[in-house]
DNA sequence: CTGAAAGCGCTTACAG
DNA sequence: CTGAAAGCGCTTACAG
């Protein structure tokens, strides 16, 4: 008792026979070629229409078009930083008729690597991808791949790929410089994920600034998961207790604010703070913490058009690496006043 | 110059000649079929591993195979409660080795209409969608198609699908209950959104409640894109100046606390406040805030669950609607101490 | 401007 | 346990 074919999706064909032409004609109509006479061309858009006719995507990627997807891979979407990125990337690559595979490595290489195969085989026509570690021999080989990748705040090291990154250097510098300018002498650097380079990075410049003040370097490298509270109680115990902190990312800065609450340490007051990386319920805390904010949006933008000019085959053969500037913005965890 | 191979990616048929077998036996070994002999099956591995071979997800697809991947449809990646949702279903489809493809609606229906026509060429084999309202005439036809439907957060209303949601009424009530222990007796509630089914639901036991106790009912309802500091700031003046606050979610709380910043009203003094969402943030407040938690992780596991039993086939003929408790999180801006 | 043929890389029957 | 044939729904040449 099934009906013949409105059980069934209807295919070019089906609309070739409706409208009386060869599937070819279907197909031009669909793809807008020039070499076709309107009134045929209305009278497939009309069969279209009746049988509600739709291409099939994966018949027309098998004859070798684009895919009109690319793959987006991140750490984490519930990291403000990377949800932010991935609604630049889906916004940009939706105005260029471009869908997004979203995936999240949570921080696990062996993940990372799953789905960066899965990507492949799908085949996507470009990866946007923020990754786990710097290096990772899996990376090397899709770097080598057919598949264009472009790199979102963390470059690979081993390989070479177009690469999209905050001036991580620079905005440290802005940070430190800032609270030296508020006369702190004793400013410490809390850091995690050091395995990144960007952090070792924010760190160094840390380091510059500070030894060329002449002023002690004390630094808190948090290992992986290690416990904030411990590490932040020992340092305000310590001789080296500092008059303010430079935390470089905002993870990181989250658990530094709880742990000095817990401590009854008080922001502002006991201690000046400035992080990296800015999200928006800084501003809602008291005091509001001053902060180096990334260019997220602008970043998700341009990954976005190096990977379509990559897919195009417009890139220059060399990759290309920008670097966006990071901005200071002062509330008054610095120090600053409201 | 170009070597004939290895340049192309090699395909089943390729490694069937590398083997020295048919192609059929090269596809049963991929797919785990039990008839393949222990030998046959060692050959065409050493095969697969030497040219690299990939299988050709389009290709499988189109011989009618599950695409193992469904659509994950949010109006914004950047808002906690879906920036979580969106990692729940993306882990828990990974789990069953499923692929998410991620369309943010931006809160425009046409975008969302778009998204899930794109989803439905693919195909996807389902869709997990949090709609922008919760009638369109899209999400109708939507709902009748062939493509498998979870709504999660907002049910659709014009059409039946499963749905995950919270307990909103519960959980709105918890709130008000809890100012009401606190002797207050003026409460007024706070929204956006008010098109949404679950806002209103929320609204509408906030009424029920303040109206069992004979107390005032005073509501502020944002309009789309409506400032918040002024309402606000007419409220507070109004003879109907309210000694607490329940607010109807987190985006509406973050607006609601920056407003009283501004305004100079001290949270958990001057006034208590309430809020429905229980974003990681509002433990770093002060005073931290008193929040409606709602499962997110777990909701989103659901939806997977019920979208998997759907594709499988097993779903029972009714549609079902699963409704999650939500939690009243008790910190200091309800007046409670610390 | 239009169409018949061949093929993209797989898998599902159907034979052995 | 293994394979040759046919087909999934499109598009790219190649003819007219």
């Amino acid at each position: 008792m099934r009906r013949p074919s409105s059980n069934r999706k209807a295919t070019l064909v089906d609309v070739a026979k409706a409208a009386g032409v060869g599937p070819m004609t279907v197909s031009r109509t669909i793809n807008e070629h020039p070499y076709v006479s309107e009134a045929t061309a209305k009278r497939v858009r009309a069969a279209i229409r009746k049988l509600g006719y739709r291409p099939n995507l994966a018949a027309r990627m098998l004859t070798g078009q684009f895919s009109k997807s690319i793959g987006l891979i991140v750490p984490d979407v519930a990291d403000p930083f990377f949800s932010i990125v991935s609604r630049a990337v889906q916004q940009a690559a939706r105005k260029a008729g471009y869908t997004v595979w979203l995936a999240v490595s949570d921080g696990d290489p062996a993940t990372e690597k799953a789905e960066i195969e899965q990507m492949t085989n799908h085949p996507v026509d470009g990866i946007v991808l923020a990754p786990v570690h710097s290096r990772a021999r899996h990376l090397t080989v899709a770097a080598a791949g057919a598949i264009p990748i472009v790199t979102i705040d963390r470059p690979i090291e081993s390989a070479s790929t177009d690469s999209v990154e905050v001036g991580n250097q620079a905005g440290a510098r802005l940070a430190v410089e800032h609270l030296r300018n508020h006369q702190y002498r004793r400013i410490a650097c809390v850091a995690n994920d050091f395995h990144l380079r960007s952090i070792r990075l924010r760190v160094s410049a840390y380091e510059e600034c500070v030894r060329r003040e002449k002023l002690p370097i004390t630094k808190v490298i948090l290992e992986h998961d290690e416990e904030v509270l411990p590490a932040m109680r020992s340092l305000f115990r310590s001789r080296r207790r500092p008059d303010a902190l430079f935390v470089t990312n905002n993870v990181c800065t989250v658990q530094v604010i709880q742990a000095l609450q817990i401590l009854g340490i008080q922001l502002g007051k006991d201690i000046a703070l400035v992080g990296f990386d800015d999200p928006d319920f800084f501003t809602l805390l008291r005091p509001p913490i001053t902060a180096v904010r990334q260019p997220i949006t602008e970043m998700g933008q341009h990954a976005i058009s190096l990977l379509f000019a990559r897919i195009r085959g417009e890139g220059p053969a060399a990759h290309a690496r920008v670097t966006l500037p990071a901005e200071l913005i002062v509330r008054e965890s610095c120090g600053c006043s409201g």
